[in-house]
DNA sequence: ATGGTTTTTACTGCGTC
DNA sequence: GACGCGGTAAAAACCAT
């Protein structure tokens, strides 16, 4: 009937008859056992080679066996195959889900009838579709349990994380995870979505809290927002300030200048090209200024993660763009 | 790949506490 | 002398082409 292995190494392999014909074989490579003389067999499988009598192993790499999965269709091969970066769950199912061999033999190895092939076939079908039905809520299952934890970390709100789950649901559906790391597509779905909803975290917040690097990030996140035609504009300063005043304790008058002055810079097109973390932070650093709160560049630096450098450049353009409005 | 722009790195000098 | 600040040159990163 069916044989349901844990894996298929190789659809004639089974296990009971690896076990049997060891004897079988064991005329491959005959030697004699250096401590009994009894006869040597290769254990194909394992690939090692034994003594038959006494059991002793004396050589055990002796085959490489290459990648432990082998795909009998493309869609199973999209689910094994390790393209793109490692993570964990490359087995969704660590392969313990069943699997139908491909041979139409029974357990026994004999041919089965016309009828009985046709069944197997049907069988095969469903258990394909299951499979995969399940190989995807698995995937989803993991990326939002991923999109909840970055969320929480970076402090993003509820509707973000929905939005985010929305993103990544749409981009499985659409097939774009070949290729991709569930980890990478998730942390661009929550990128874009932190940053659609007017509450956008840095890339190196991103990659603090995120497995993937930031190149990787990068990437999938162009590739996501390209296919999946996502609008996202580029991130407004402003909505950086609030959280770098109040990392930095500084009070909410502070806040409101530095709006002020990104919105008069904004007006006098100063900031085109320039990165909206470093303008807010150089705001935040301005408005401290102006209204007599000590906070030093190197603080401000620090909260914001950009250099010093770009600080003093973006703060004196703001004070320059604001003393012209007033002029 | 290339070139232009922005940001960072590293270093220096000045004033203040 | 350490610290905050300002400036500069060169390197690195980024982006559009």
């Amino acid at each position: 009937m069916t044989e349901t292995r844990i894996r298929s190494y190789d659809g004639s392999t089974e296990r009971h008859t690896s076990v049997e014909s060891s004897e079988e074989t064991s005329k491959v490579a005959v030697t004699t056992c250096p401590e009994c003389d009894g006869r040597l067999a290769t254990d194909t499988e394992h690939g090692e080679t034994v003594c038959t009598e006494c059991g002793l192993v004396v050589d055990e790499n002796g085959i490489d066996r290459g990648p432990e999965w082998r795909a009998f269709d493309s869609a199973e091969r999209d689910s094994k195959s390790r393209v793109g970066a490692p993570t964990t769950n490359m087995m969704h199912d660590k392969g313990l889900s069943t699997n139908i061999g491909w041979q139409n033999k029974d357990g026994y190895g004999k041919s089965l009838s016309t009828r009985q092939r046709r069944q197997m076939q049907r069988l095969r079908t469903w258990n394909e579709r299951f499979r995969t039905r399940d190989s995807k809520e698995r995937n989803l299952k993991q990326a939002l349990g991923e999109i909840d934890r970055m969320a929480s970390a970076l402090g993003l709100p509820e509707t973000v994380r929905e939005t985010a789950s929305v993103i990544y649901r749409r981009a499985l559906s659409d097939n774009l995870l070949p290729g991709r790391s569930i980890e990478g597509v998730a942390t661009a779905a929550l990128y874009a979505a932190a940053r659609q909803a007017g509450n956008p975290r840095s890339l190196d917040e991103f990659t603090a809290v995120s497995r993937v690097d930031k190149m990787e990030l990068t990437r999938t996140y162009r590739y996501i927002i390209r296919e999946l035609k996502l609008e996202v504009q580029p991130a407004d300063p402003e909505s950086y300030v609030s959280r770098f005043v109040s990392r930095l304790e500084l009070n909410e008058e502070v806040d409101r200048l530095a709006r002020e002055l990104l919105s008069t810079a904004k007006d006098e097109g100063i900031t085109s090209g320039k990165s909206p973390v470093g303008l807010a932070a150089s705001a935040v650093y301005a408005a401290a200024l102006l209204s007599n709160q000590k906070v030093t560049q190197s603080q401000v630096s620090a909260v914001a993660d950009v250099s010093e450098v770009t600080i003093r450049n973006r703060y004196k353009e703001l004070l320059e763009a604001a003393d012209h409005l007033t002029a």
